[in-house]
DNA sequence: TTGTACGCGTTATCAT
DNA sequence: ATGATAACGCGTACAA
């Protein structure tokens, strides 16, 4: 079954490529008559309209671009699926690229989307972009550009972000509220800003409630993904040998180190959160299962991906109707979730 | 900065279209000096060529399409992250979509696919999929199909898969090996193919050992991913319920399963692997972490992807040079990894 | 209501 | 070595 085409179904039917066109389009200047003739025969003989000949002619492709650091991450994936699940809905295809935390790379992604002609370009940095020059050159394309939970400030597009800093400022307030006040963190790497977010909502809660900070009380993880693991519990390791009976809980920058830290401290018998509290980061769906179940800052990374689909969409139909496009930053709300690690008479 | 196009640096340059096209495609019909006219100039305006009209002209358009059931799965993520390093590497983009395990919505996106023109496509079906006439719409297209993890045997096109049956069977005769006679198993839904060869492995094993097939033995987990978790525990506790003292091990048809059972045996101070030994399935980053770690089979779920990309790209040139497509299925072979949940004396 | 004719930007053939 | 021209398949302004 080969694909036919417009000239095909003029020149059995005997009309013309353009009446055709135009019964197809739904346009008000064709005969009923002739409208279902060629809608019948387009049905039957399969008729699709060659995309690349639309695109061309149109000048849009009905595809938007994202680029993320790693699709292996339940945050970044749960973003990717309700993108797609967006998109899907108003008939429009995803080109996915990973960056794999590669400026590099992350560069040569931006020239292949935009050479490829997509609508749109989503966005998430890679840890290691410092030079915007490729996010710059996507704008002056004329292109929608969003930006999310990784972004830079100095970018004029829309940004979808949750505030980081807040959120680990409110985990912090709750574990002081409980009591604590030698409040451990372990953090991220120095470059990431949500790292260095975490950190700073960290200290504020701390100097806020009059806790003086202790810079020994803070731990960088430097691993990523899957080694955080190894690297939270061998950081409660130390944190056991540096501060032993003088610390009683740990804010930490993602729930896998959170784990890590946990099941050191079960493995050797410290209870938590009797003698230690825990606070994670993501609300990870394993740390609702651990024993304890952890306390964790809840993303929303759905409702991220949702708004980012959203905004990029709005921007589009601005371009299209010509209207001016004036950039949103729009900041995702986190959620508290307590669980068992935590002390939680008070909320 | 507007996009430039071959008349512009044709008309700037003084040369035909022709010309400049030729020389920015490495025509040695040239003259060196027009070529490095064209060149600089092509350069200096940051010219790419418009995708559309090429793929108008060339009928390719450097895309693939890939539809996978869910992507919020550490085994999918994991072959689509070794799918677009592949794809990415060839100078291939993709197009991912999600079918959420339905059938309608599987129909729907091949049609979208094949609509957009993509050059090849990668599909793992959905659990309800039964029809597949519209994978032969793709095959009867012209365009190289290929099927992985969940396919279908009917299907003339290459696939990927696991021997499930063969790892199933391996990991029960490990736990047969251990001087396990009453083994349990956590069997997937009915309808998958995967969970159905499992079962069958594990049943196989058995017989094959002179041990008799004790269907009460068998529990199905009828849940999707998270909840998988829950189920785990519960199934664990109802199999104490029912056997107690007559049961030694449990191979589960995978990992978040077995690391539910798992949490519900330390609660219950029950001894992995002393009172009962445990095997899971897809070696989940998860199964090295848990106390004490499970042993699962590793499905090599990079090498899947990889090999998907591989084979679709031979394909891609054999259709290039008209040679005849012979199409393949490969097995990727699967690895038991030994850890604490079980006895390893004899490996 | 229908058809003619052109253009979208590129590649490829065939002259020159 | 270079260029004129056709073609890819479609949409649309304009003429009929």
């Amino acid at each position: 079954m080969q694909k036919t085409n417009l000239k095909e179904i003029a020149k059995t039917l005997g009309f013309s490529v353009a009446t055709v066109s135009k019964a197809l389009n739904g346009y008000s200047d064709v005969s009923e008559k002739t409208k279902k003739l060629v809608l019948d025969l387009a049905e039957e003989l399969n008729y699709t309209p060659n995309s690349f000949a639309v695109n061309l002619r149109t000048k849009e492709s009905k595809t938007i671009g994202v680029i993320i650091p790693t699709m292996v991450h339940y945050f970044f994936s749960n973003i990717i699926d309700s993108i797609l699940k967006d998109c899907e809905e108003r008939g429009y295809m995803v080109i996915i690229m990973q960056s794999n935390e590669n400026y590099e790379l992350e560069k040569k992604q931006v020239d292949l989307l935009l050479s490829k002609g997509v609508d749109g370009i989503l966005i998430s940095l890679s840890n290691k972009t410092r030079d915007t020059s490729h996010l710059k050159k996507i704008i002056n394309s004329g292109i929608p550009l969003i930006l999310f939970d990784k972004i830079d400030k100095n970018i004029k597009c829309s940004k979808i972000i949750n505030d980081d800093r807040k959120a680990a400022y409110d985990a912090v307030c709750h574990l002081i509220k409980n009591g604590n006040k030698r409040i451990a963190h372990f953090r991220g790497a120095l470059n990431p800003q949500n790292s260095i977010d975490r950190f700073l909502g960290y200290k504020k809660a701390l100097t806020d409630n009059n806790i003086e900070y202790d810079p020994s009380l803070v731990y960088e993880c430097k691993n990523n993904n899957r080694d955080d693991f190894v690297e939270g519990a061998e950081l409660a390791k130390q944190l056991m040998i540096d501060h032993k009976d003088n610390v009683n809980a740990i804010f930490t920058v993602n729930d896998l180190i959170s784990i890590g830290t946990l099941n050191y401290f079960n493995r050797n018998n410290i209870k938590v959160p009797d003698e230690i509290e825990l606070f994670g980061f993501s609300n990870w769906f394993m740390t609702n299962v651990t024993t304890p179940s952890i306390s964790s800052v809840e993303q929303n990374a759905n409702k991220i991906g949702k708004k980012a689909a959203e905004i990029l969409f709005k921007e589009l139909e601005q371009k299209a109707n010509e209207e001016e496009i004036l950039h949103e930053t729009h900041i995702i709300e986190t959620e508290l979730i307590f669980r068992d690690s935590t002390n939680n008479k008070i909320k």
